[in-house]
DNA sequence: ACCTGAACACCGTTCAAGT
DNA sequence: ACCTGAACACCGTTCAAGT
């Protein structure tokens, strides 16, 4: 056989590396693995499989946690190496944004976190909501850091900085910050911040 | 004239509003305003404009916040009034991931969040992480309680009891909790905590 | 200034037909 | 079991031509 699944998704995330998700389609994916886009059918459902497909693949590169070592390390280099997956692919974000977690290796990803809450002594109730919320703090500081406007930033910044003083003097007078801030910092402040109030809150 | 650009954010929010994000498209809005495809490029420059606006017009619906009470308190109801106005319209929370912050009502609610923050003592960097956080998480946490998945809720938990459950203990444990947790509680315990959080950075 | 039909270069997907 | 060409019902956008 030319191909197994596999190989179709390998094909997915390297155009998807190449084009973004824009240029993730089925004609251009049929031909990189050798056949027609009508030819797709037989190994896939639909495109939400394919999707659903590529965003395991970003998960999978994530390295497991450790269980024996403190939770709330664990959980933070979690969030840290789930974020880097997601900037090594462009629009990783949004093609997980975009499917169910469904998937293995995403399953296993929302296992550890489970597990790593529940062994810092949090109820089913406590571990659900912190889960959850670190899941859409991490994602959704992902897609808008990448994604929050396909323009320049400099751009933007320039936009935001022309805007009238007195109707936005806050933008205007942090527009240098706004735009130029580490993207790290911020993440790390707000994970920091979440995880303290998660933890304060078990 | 026949119309305005109010008019045709009016027919593009109404449309949204029938079909969703993927009916949100060229030629059933000509129709809608009378007019053909072609001719909406009269009016606005290409579709990533006429989301932008979408977007703005979805912002335009969340109260100012009142910069005399305080900031806390009118922090977490901005939170919640802008999770409401994006969960009313379908599909609200990616057309606001889909846009660059551009549009003078959705740069009030960033100027009065900044203002908030500033007004509670944060230094500039601090605002502006603090900012930056609480937004992502937002956006992201309506982002995942709505799309979080095409399939129906019922079929995700099945699939999820299903799961072997010497692989994903966890999940097959919580599958209940993590499907059947009320959305409001969840969103409510997140922002709860990275306030608590960001409060004590400050 | 604004509208139009025709067209271009795409999409995802179905289907009858082949091997 | 897997592939194919042809086709359907769409996309966003451009452009020459009209008023």
């Amino acid at each position: 056989m030319r191909f197994d699944k596999t190989r179709l998704v390998e094909a997915a995330l390297e155009l998807l590396d190449q084009e973004g998700i824009e240029g993730l389609a089925m004609r251009p994916l049929a031909e990189r693995v050798g056949i027609r886009a009508p030819s797709l059918y037989n190994h896939i459902r639909d495109k939400a499989e394919l999707l659903a497909m590529v965003a395991d693949a970003i998960c999978a590169e994530v390295d497991p946690l450790d269980p024996d070592r403190p939770w709330r390390r664990e959980v933070e280099r979690m969030a840290h190496r789930l974020r880097a997956a997601l900037l090594r692919h462009p629009d990783g974000a949004r093609v997980l944004a975009a499917t169910p977690p469904t998937g293995p290796h995403r399953l296993r990803l929302m296992e550890q976190v489970l597990g790593a809450f529940r062994r810092a002594g949090f109820s089913r109730e406590r571990t659900v909501d912190a889960a959850s919320s670190l899941n859409s703090y991490v994602v959704g500081f992902v897609l808008d850091e990448t994604q929050g406007g396909e323009g320049d930033p400099s751009t933007l910044k320039a936009q935001l900085m022309a805007l009238p003083k007195d109707e936005f003097p806050m933008i205007v007078a942090l527009a240098g910050p706004l735009i130029d801030a580490p993207a790290d910092r911020r993440f790390r402040f707000g994970l920091t911040a979440l995880l303290d109030g998660i933890e304060q809150r078990g």
